[in-house]
DNA sequence: TTAATTTAAGAAAAGGTTTTCGTGATTTTT
DNA sequence: AAAAATCACGAAAACCTTTTCTTAAATTAA
């Protein structure tokens, strides 16, 4: 053990425990010479002050959660690389919950976290979670909270998110001047808005442009990758079978392809594809996969720049501060238009 | 704020602050009908103990730290995942600490560690750590400590791994039999021993089938993606180019990949390849990547395991404690022999 | 019926730090 | 030279739990 105390640091110098902590705290209210003693003594000491004495007694954690639905995720693993980054920053530690989708472990975290083991809380929603309680309660506990990408639209706290309408908007209206004729849209989830906000700019593209909306077209799969592969083989084989795809999820994107490789459906002649993706080798896939691409490590960094000012109530953060970043739409061969018929 | 205490809790109980703990830790010293209305009261005034003050007492955080490299990776994504539900079952919270690759960074997190903030600490070391001084001190702490992976070979301390030396000698024998003549080896580090031991098998397999071993064919890479490109290129463009890569590491079959596709080599007319990876997507790259993928989700729970059985102190856990798991070899099109010439 | 034991609870210390308040000693002001 | 202010440090409370040690009451044993 470190276990040196600053009691035993006291007596080693001759001095009282509360002189040598503010000498080590830089106080005004002791000399130079002294301060420069107390700090020699302690690095030959290796003493490290008692993290939880101190977060007791000053009732600050230097501590933030960070609640995620996943982590094995593109897209999530490179949000902690940037909230990593900021919170190493500021001296701050980072503790990582997973709910793995399901609210159950979304509320009995949210629980834990009122324990005040942190100073602040990032938080991304899982996908089934209706109710809002456990948040508002969070919030109202007076623990700084923001959201990202999958935020609560119903509650009134800082979110930082990407132009989801607009993306979805983009990717369908792509695929329709790629000369898709029926495209159907894989939603993650209804009870999420950023998948709403994406589906409805994928209904008013296809409106523009004077397309049907067709609900058999607007698949909204589950947790479950297996029963989305038979979703998304049942939707491929169906009579009239899409000719074009907006996946709103990663995910599910890959599961078309696995699907379009076993059905021997082929992308981009027979369907075409763009969905939201982080995957650093969408253009290695076979073929290349266009994608919608957030601003992962940022939406990660601005979040968690975002809960620091309200940690430190240097700047007054308001409850409404909504940040918008913008996605990419990076065009490859999956949705390649097919000029010689 | 949650805000309640025991003494509100006991005051508004009529109780001691000692027998409300008791209650609460249901202590055989408190009559079964005073512990159920203290739970009760306890529940109706959403009391959460402050951890703070229970760690400071107890000494004990329930908390385990994971130091890793990144968390951009799959890999360590997986791990982590099977590290956090392990973790969960058994009440303890995740702190996590990136070191980027960076050994200063590995040093200042382990000194972090060292203050008592965590009760255990899982790690995989980063790829220029060299001097095991500090970590050795933290052993010496007395903090439970268990490697994953990339673990420091001079060190006596309970590990988790993979068959590395045998993955090495079996994709590289495999690349032989898919008729590689001249194979080259991709390395991240010669300082991990993971690396050495892939490499190792590598040599031996080269050796058993009578195949020169090269060192311009043996390429250690950097952290600097950039630079291993050049690596790579240049590689495959020196006169004797090899028609077999055994990459060690995901990251870098990927940059082979963009360099051929960048090149117009041919995989595996001109070249065959087959890498360490956990890409859930090696089967739809163009075209499909061979692998050798290691069960990061188990070492991530075999690790963990490992580590709680240390902090339990239940069952003896031996310093030279090893456990070794077994990789997948996937063969598939990156790597296929090409039968008609 | 008294002594011994068990039961159920409370008082108080301990854990290590931070911070407020106090206090002599020195320096500055009048 | 006396009064005021500053300096450098110490004593002690506070943060909230947990746990050990007591103790009064109730039960059992003798």
């Amino acid at each position: 053990m470190s276990n040196t105390n600053l009691k035993q640091l006291a007596a080693a110098l001759g001095l009282s425990i509360s002189s040598v902590s503010k000498a080590l705290r830089d106080s005004y209210e002791i000399s130079t010479e002294t301060k420069k003693r107390v700090v020699e003594m302690a690095n030959r000491m290796n003493y490290q002050p008692n993290p939880f004495a101190s977060s007791l007694r000053r009732k600050k954690s230097a501590t933030i959660g960070v609640v995620i639905p996943e982590i094995a995720n593109n897209f999530f693993a490179l949000a902690i690389d940037g909230i990593q980054m900021v919170a190493e920053q500021k001296g701050y530690h980072v503790l990582t919950y997973l709910t793995h989708e399901n609210n159950t472990n979304e509320v009995s975290t949210v629980r834990h976290l009122l324990g005040g083991r942190v100073d602040g809380v990032l938080m991304s929603l899982c996908r089934d979670t209706q109710s809002i309680d456990h948040l508002t309660s969070l919030q109202e506990s007076g623990i700084p909270l923001v959201f990202f990408d999958r935020v609560p639209e119903q509650m009134s706290c800082p979110t930082v998110t990407t132009d989801d309408y607009q993306s979805g908007f983009r990717a369908t209206e792509h695929l329709i001047q790629s000369g898709c004729k029926r495209i159907a849209c894989l939603s993650l989830s209804h009870y999420l808005s950023i998948s709403n906000k994406r589906m409805n700019g994928y209904i008013d593209a296809l409106k523009k442009h004077g397309l049907p909306i067709e609900n058999e077209l607007i698949v909204q799969c589950t947790n479950d990758n297996e029963y989305n592969l038979s979703l998304i083989k049942s939707l491929l084989k169906s009579r009239k079978r899409p000719d074009g795809i907006f996946s709103t999820v990663e995910k599910l994107a890959i599961s078309v392809y696995y699907v379009t490789q076993e059905m021997g459906l082929q992308i981009p002649k027979q369907l075409k594809i763009i969905s939201f993706s982080n995957l650093r080798t969408a253009s290695l896939l076979n073929p290349s996969l266009s994608t919608i691409t957030q601003p992962a490590f940022e939406i990660g960094v601005e979040a968690a720049g975002l809960l620091f000012r309200m940690i430190e109530k240097k700047t007054f953060v308001n409850r409404i501060d909504k940040l918008e970043l913008k996605s990419d739409l990076i065009e490859r061969k999956s949705s390649e238009r097919i000029t010689n018929k």
